[in-house]
DNA sequence: CATACTGTAACTATTTTTATTACAGAACAA
DNA sequence: TTGTTCTGTAATAAAAATAGTTACAGTATG
């Protein structure tokens, strides 16, 4: 992360759960979220990475949700989803021959850990069931 | 956010911090930094905006912090320096003619408002003393 | 064997972020 | 009062990240 990797998984999973058990396939989720059927394919490849989600090739094929929404809580999919860290990641070295620079990289990773881990201990308090009830 | 804003305004207010009181212009921040000088002033201006430093123009000028480091906490200067949230702000708009898609962006923002609240509580824990004593 | 999917790669377009250039205005010091 | 060195800010360019597109091999189905 950042952008909207969260988004389109938690929006493709919602949209699993709430069909009950019956094959989506690509296009139809990219349809509800409105973006390229070949994201949606990306995505679900990396849920399929992590186990939230089965899929099924070939004619008639398409995807849906391997867990229960019940047992499926909405940090694990953070962390399955997440590829940086949420507030760094700088990419340009800080200087070394100042004090604050040389040690700044580190000390900011540790804050950010800590960070993230007190927003992914939120997000974990939920599950998808839950998330999905929310629609009506 | 995200992109490095916060890492920056972080490092600014550290050294800041670290020569207690004297006046840095942008070029030295930006050489630790390792970054364009004029984004240091622009963070700069973020930062005077909100309260969190002093800067004075012309010969000699620089910039200086406008409050005691124990007064500053994280969390506040998260809040000062974000400009977006941190997990959503898609821009293509879900269909809305789907029962998810119509009602997604809302859940997903309540959603993210919690998690972020709980990540800005974890930074509010902590000031710009703690972190900058944490240098050596 | 035609059809309709997934999975994946390669490439292009778009958007976001960062860097650069430029210059007016402020403070200082000779 | 003039040259120097800063800030503040705008406009632009470059670079990086993100999303979209095209293409196609492989797989299941009828």
């Amino acid at each position: 992360m950042n952008s909207s990797h969260f988004s389109i998984s938690l929006h493709i999973l919602t949209l699993l759960d709430q069909v009950k058990g019956q094959l989506l396939n690509s296009e139809y989720i990219a349809g509800s979220i409105n973006c390229n059927p070949v994201l949606v394919r990306k995505e679900l490849a990396n849920l399929h990475k992590y186990g939230f989600v089965q899929s099924k090739e070939g004619k008639g094929g398409g995807s849906t949700l391997a867990k229960n929404p019940a047992d499926i809580n909405l940090g694990d999919v953070y962390r399955a989803v997440k590829q940086k860290s949420l507030l760094g990641e700088s990419k340009n070295e800080p200087n070394p021959d100042c004090p604050v620079g040389r040690q700044i990289t580190l000390h900011l990773n540790d804050l950010y850990d800590d960070a993230e881990t007190a927003l992914v201990k939120n997000l974990s308090s939920k599950t998808l069931k839950d998330f999905s009830a929310s629609f009506k």
